[in-house]
RNA sequence: GGAGAGGUGGCCGAGUGGUUGAAGGCGCAGCACUGGAAAUGCUGUUUGGCGGCAACGUCAACGAGGGUUCGAAUCCCUCCCUCUCCGCCA
C-alpha cells in the first residue's frame, strides 16, 4: 500500500513514480480529492465529539455534586448532547464511506518502483545481470523435453492426475516422487545452513492475510478459494510467512527475521490458457521452497542481494546453468519495488526459464499488513521492509535436471549433491 | 458439533454506567543513593488519525462489529478467538 501522507504531501512525485511502471495507467488524483473531503469531515466531527465529551463530563460532575438529575440544568445539557448526536449521525456515515473508498483505492495501487529499477514496458526490456555455469551446458544434441523423458522413465503420470483433478495437474511416481522429495529436503537443508529458520505454515489462509501481501483485492481470480470458509489456498509461501508478523511491533534487535518454508502452491493460472500446456512448468499445484526476510529498512538493499545469492547457491550446487535478470518497471510484480528473476537453462526449448523470483517489497507489504518495529530507547515505530524469493521452485528444478542431466542412452544422471538424498546415481 | 468459563496496556491483574487510556504489581528506561553493584526512593513507560515548526491540543481504540445512553471497559445483540468437559477424528 502507498503512504497516504506521502500522496498528500508529494502528489506529483508519487504520480511520476507510478508512471515509471506504466504511463497514464494509475491516477492518484481521485485519492487526493477524497482525502481532502475526509479531513474536512474529520475536523467537523472531532469538534462535535469534543463538545459531546465535555457535556458528558459536566453532567457526571454535577450529579456527583448533588444536582438533581431531573433538574432543568441537566436536562438542558442532555438536550444539547442529543442535538450533537443527531448532527454526528449525519457526518459519521459520510466520513466512513469516504474513508473506505480511499482504503479500497489505495489497495489497488501497486508499489512504487525503486530508483534503480530500469524503466521499461515489458519483459523485453529486462536486463541480464550475469550468467553462471556455461561450462555445464549439455553437449548431448538429442535432448528430449522433460515431459517426454519423464514419461519414458515412468515418473510422471499426467493422464491419471487429470482424471483425479483436472488439466494442469500431475502425479509424480516412484523415482519422480523421490526426486521431488530429495530436492525439497536438499533445498531446505541448504537454506537452513544459510541462516533461515524453517517454518511449516498454514497453506489455507484468510482474506486479510492475502490482502496483507498484495494478492487481494486485485488478483482474486488467480487464487483458489474455499468459498464456504472464507479461506484461500496459498499461491506462494510468501503469503503466510510474511503475514506471520501481521499487526505486530517487533524489536529492532530481532531483525532481520529470515524464514524458509516448503509448501505446495496453488495458482489458477487464469490468464495463461495455452501457455506451457505440456510438462510441469505451469501447473495449478506445485511445490516450492520459499525464502522470506523481514528487515530493517536501512539494510533491505543488501539483504535483497544476499537473498538472490542464497537462491543461486542451490543452482550452483546442482550445477545447473542459469542467468540472473533484473526486471524492468513494466514487468515487476504488484508488491515489488525491485525484482531479480533467476532463469535456469532448459535445453529442449533452448531458453532460460524462470525458476526463482526475488523481490524487495520495501515497506509496501509492511504498511498493508501493519508490520512495524521499534528501536530501543527511541520513540515511535517504523515499518519493516519485506523480501521474498523462491529458493527454488521444485518442479521447475526437476525439469531442468531431467533435461540438463540427460545422457545419450536415455537415462538421467542424478546431480552429485542429491545422490545421498536419493540413494542412487541414475534415473 | 454440544455444555460451561473467559478475552483489559510488553506481561500479570483490578475495574458492572460518570472527570478511567484505564488502580496495583512485574518488567523496562532515566535520575538519586553507592567505590561499584544489589536493595531502596523518585520519574517515565500503548498505538493510530487530525491540527501544529515544536511544546502541545484533540479524537479514536479495553477481541471485532453494531445497539442503548448526555455518558460504556462496564448493559444488550452478532461474530471471532482461547481454555475446560463431552462427542467426532488423521
Amino acid at each position: 500500500m502507498l503512504d497516504l501522507k506521502q500522496i498528500r504531501e508529494n502528489p506529483t512525485a508519487i504520480q511520476e513514480q507510478l508512471n515509471r511502471r506504466s504511463a497514464d495507467r494509475y491516477d492518484i488524483s481521485p485519492i487526493l480529492e477524497l482525502d481532502r473531503q475526509q479531513r474536512e469531515l474529520e475536523s467537523i466531527r472531532t469538534q462535535l465529539q469534543t463538545r459531546s465529551n465535555e457535556i458528558g463530563k459536566e453532567i457526571g460532575q454535577k450529579i456527583k455534586g448533588g444536582s438533581d438529575p431531573k433538574g432543568s440544568e441537566i436536562q438542558a445539557l442532555k438536550a444539547e448532547g442529543n442535538e450533537i448526536k443527531t448532527k454526528l449521525s449525519e457526518f459519521e456515515p459520510q466520513e466512513k464511506e469516504i474513508k473506505s473508498k480511499i482504503e479500497s483505492l489505495l489497495l489497488q495501487f501497486p508499489n512504487l518502483p525503486s530508483e534503480s529499477t530500469p524503466i521499461g514496458n515489458s519483459e523485453e526490456e529486462n536486463i541480464e545481470i550475469r550468467r553462471w555455469g556455461e561450462e555445464y551446458l549439455p553437449k548431448n544434441p538429442n535432448i528430449l523435453p522433460h515431459w517426454e523423458i519423464g514419461e519414458k522413465l515412468g515418473i510422471f503420470d499426467f493422464e491419471r492426475a487429470v482424471k483425479v483433478a483436472r488439466s494442469r495437474f500431475v502425479s509424480l511416481v516412484g523415482a519422480g516422487a523421490a526426486l521431488e522429495r530429495a530436492l525439497i529436503t536438499f533445498m531446505l537443508d541448504r537454506q537452513i545452513e544459510a541462516g533461515y529458520t524453517e517454518v511449516i505454515p498454514p497453506i489455507l489462509v484468510n482474506t486479510q492475510t492475502l490482502t496483507g501481501t498484495g494478492q487481494l483485492p486485485k488478483f482474486a481470480e488467480e487464487s483458489f478459494k474455499c468459498q464456504e470458509d472464507d479461506l484461500w489456498l496459498i499461491p506462494t509461501a510468501e503469503v503466510p510467512l510474511t503475514n506471520l508478523y501481521r499487526e505486530e511491533i517487533l524489536e529492532a534487535s530481532s531483525l532481520p527475521i529470515k524464514h524458509c518454508a516448503y509448501t505446495p502452491c496453488f495458482r489458477r493460472e487464469a490468464g495463461s490458457y495455452g501457455k506451457d500446456t505440456r510438462g510441469i512448468i505451469r501447473l495449478h499445484q506445485f511445490n516450492k521452497v520459499e525464502l522470506v526476510k523481514i528487515v530493517h529498512p536501512d539494510t533491505s538493499e543488501e539483504e535483497h542481494q544476499s537473498l538472490v545469492k542464497d537462491a543461486e547457491a542451490i543452482l550452483q550446487a546442482l550445477k545447473l546453468p542459469y542467468r540472473v535478470i533484473e526486471l524492468c518497471t513494466g514487468d515487476i510484480g504488484f508488491s515489488a519495488a525491485k525484482c531479480y528473476d533467476i532463469e535456469v537453462w532448459l535445453p529442449s526449448s533452448g531458453k532460460y526459464r524462470e525458476i526463482s523470483s526475488c523481490s524487495n517489497c520495501k515497506d509496501f507489504q509492511g504498511r498493508r499488513a501493519s508490520i512495524r518495529f521499534k528501536e530501543a530507547g527511541k520513540k515511535g515505530t517504523k515499518l519493516v521492509h519485506t523480501l521474498n524469493g523462491s529458493g527454488l521452485a521444485v518442479g521447475r528444478t526437476m525439469s531442468a535436471i531431467l533435461e540438463n542431466y540427460q545422457q545419450e542412452d536415455g537415462t538421467v544422471k542424478i546431480p552429485e549433491v542429491l545422490q545421498q538424498y536419493m540413494g542412487r546415481e541414475v534415473l
